[in-house]
DNA sequence: GTGAAAGCGCTAACAG
DNA sequence: CTGTTAGCGCTTTCAC
């Protein structure tokens, strides 16, 4: 099955000294050519099998200069956010044709840093590259040749094209459903210390528009500080603030992994869910809907950023040089069981 | 900073050129080649600021033969497990200098024969792959030029590498563990329907074992069926079994998803865990250490794994070309809240 | 220690 | 519609 050539390799030449043609015409029937007589395909065809040749990608990229594949740049892969975002990205671009590198920076600035300023060429067509560390004025500077779309509530460059939701009428609406449940207490979890993206602030925006709009007062008490992300730190700091007799009929959080924090704090305080305190997550990961009660939450359209993201890359890799673009993609809140009417 | 090549392309060659040097000497830089005087690199080095040259990971690619990526194919993703094995084999081969590029099967057979059948070459230099649906003689029959090592339960394949974990054992020591709480009916979630992986009849088997070491009854009741693997289809499997009057006092699961659904189906039939039921998972995945109450789970040493297949790959990849090896990674059980004596 | 030249395997422009 | 040929940019013998 395979050539005499020294290390079993077989090359495009091969194939078409065998079939008795020329590089091109193989190449035609390789690439599924329309202008190839069906003999002619088949004579080559045969010869292939025979061979068992497999076309180079490398030499094929070489020749073409394009890789096919694209980046994707996400902090953590084993959070059910950026996992799912993984899974919509990689499915809409094998549906392009390309396929994608996943690169984990683990929310380090060298990592972030090493995504930017591509140190070699070649490896990927394109990047999309969701930052928690650095900043615009970094990102322009450091912008690579590369087209690159941003994921996620960085500061807006304006240099460079960013999806993103709307946070703060997400936040909005999600505080109007827990109003409207007769909710008067609504807690936020929480603001974390040296979160430097904007997320976190903008739905504590959202959260605060709504409850002004429905003329409550805001209780500055009712918005948490944990001291990081772990779900050990977020339920400490709902411990805290219950411990100093701070009292809750509704709590949102910052995503589901805060409130999958949140349902622990408040199992352990005896406080039941949704009888005695609402709860409303974010992200729609399967956290929310595994968890028992399943968590009403947030729900970012995972799809739409992901075929967002690569419409704006594909543009980018089309040439278009143009200023950033700036895309919202749509939200919806999906209640679950952990709101209801109190 | 640019050449002045059309395209802005930058090549050794320009590199050279501007520091009057051979390619060669540009090369021994950029490859931290020992035997280059220091005033030389220097002055290659400046060159290379000076133009801005990034080395073009294709032309590499294709004179050296190697790519230095590596695919990791898996069913999905966003399954707490897969992605956390992805997390680990990516870091263990970054730290080896390769990248990954996952591959999501969906479990679906034409993605999987796609895995094994290699269309083109030159993607990777290795696969490591996580079947689910197809088989041995498959597996050998398509059997790749590119080295490839399997992760988890298929049945072995003499011919190809493979890691996994003592399944039998560890299903054992998680039932002793139910049994030394005073457990006595120990239930089993559950056989799947059209599952043709080893993995959940490797579990029952231990799960049988520890049954019958520690001289207690099979109850052929106790071990549940479900239709498919979806949360909602195994909570009705336990709620079907609770409706028909089978009593529970502790539940062993083929999965933390599993785990999770079992707690839905307990806490809709007003049980406690636990207090009416211990609950045991298998993954140790977030979904086990976020859950409210944190589920008790085997653990499988997913960086052992990672390891192991990154041994075996890197041997097959410097050329060796022997009989499959099967390597067995070490596992533990990990106990939270769901599990308790009685 | 450094330089010149021959590929790596494919694509695409051009000629026939 | 098919064949020839010149690159794509780097590595790597092999002389010097």
């Amino acid at each position: 099955m395979r050539s005499g050539r020294p290390g079993g390799k077989v090359r495009l030449e091969d194939v078409a000294n065998l079939a008795g043609v020329s590089m091109k015409t193989v190449s035609n029937v390789v690439h599924d050519h329309p202008h190839v007589s069906a003999k002619m395909r088949e004579r080559v065809q045969s010869a292939i099998d025979q061979l068992g040749y497999r076309p180079n990608l490398t030499a094929r990229r070489l020749a073409t200069g394009r890789t096919g594949m694209l980046a994707l740049a996400i902090p953590e892969i084993d959070q059910p956010y950026f996992a799912e975002i993984v899974r919509y990205v990689a499915a809409e671009a094998a549906g392009r044709g390309y396929r994608v590198i996943v690169e984990q920076t683990l929310s380090e600035v060298e990592a972030e840093r090493a995504i930017i300023s591509d140190r070699e060429e070649g490896l990927v067509d394109g990047v999309i590259f969701h930052p928690m560390r650095i900043d615009t004025m970094e990102i322009a500077r450091l912008r690579p040749d590369t087209p690159l779309v941003l994921l996620g509530e960085v500061a807006r460059p304006l240099t460079t094209d960013h999806v993103m939701i709307d946070n703060v009428a997400a936040a909005r609406v999600g505080v109007e459903l827990l109003i409207a449940q007769g909710r008067s207490r609504i807690g936020f979890l929480a603001l974390v210390h040296g979160d430097i993206t904007e997320s976190t602030h903008l739905r504590l925006l959202g959260y605060q528009e709504a409850l002004v709009a429905a003329g409550m007062q805001i209780d500055p008490q009712l918005v948490l500080e944990s001291t990081g992300w772990t779900v050990e730190e977020v339920m400490q700091t709902l411990l805290d603030a219950l411990a100093a007799g701070i009292r809750f009929d509704a709590i949102v959080c910052r995503d589901d992994l805060f409130a999958m924090a949140a349902m622990k704090a408040l199992d352990r305080a005896g406080l039941s869910v949704p009888g005695d305190v609402a709860v409303l997550g974010w992200d729609d990961t399967r956290f929310a809907r595994y968890s028992t009660p399943a968590i009403s939450s947030v729900s970012p359209d995972k799809a739409a950023i992901a075929r967002t993201a690569l419409d704006l890359l594909e543009e980018r890799m089309n040439g278009y040089d143009g200023v950033g673009r700036h895309r919202i993609a749509p939200h919806a809140v999906v209640e679950r069981e952990t709101t209801a009417p109190k």
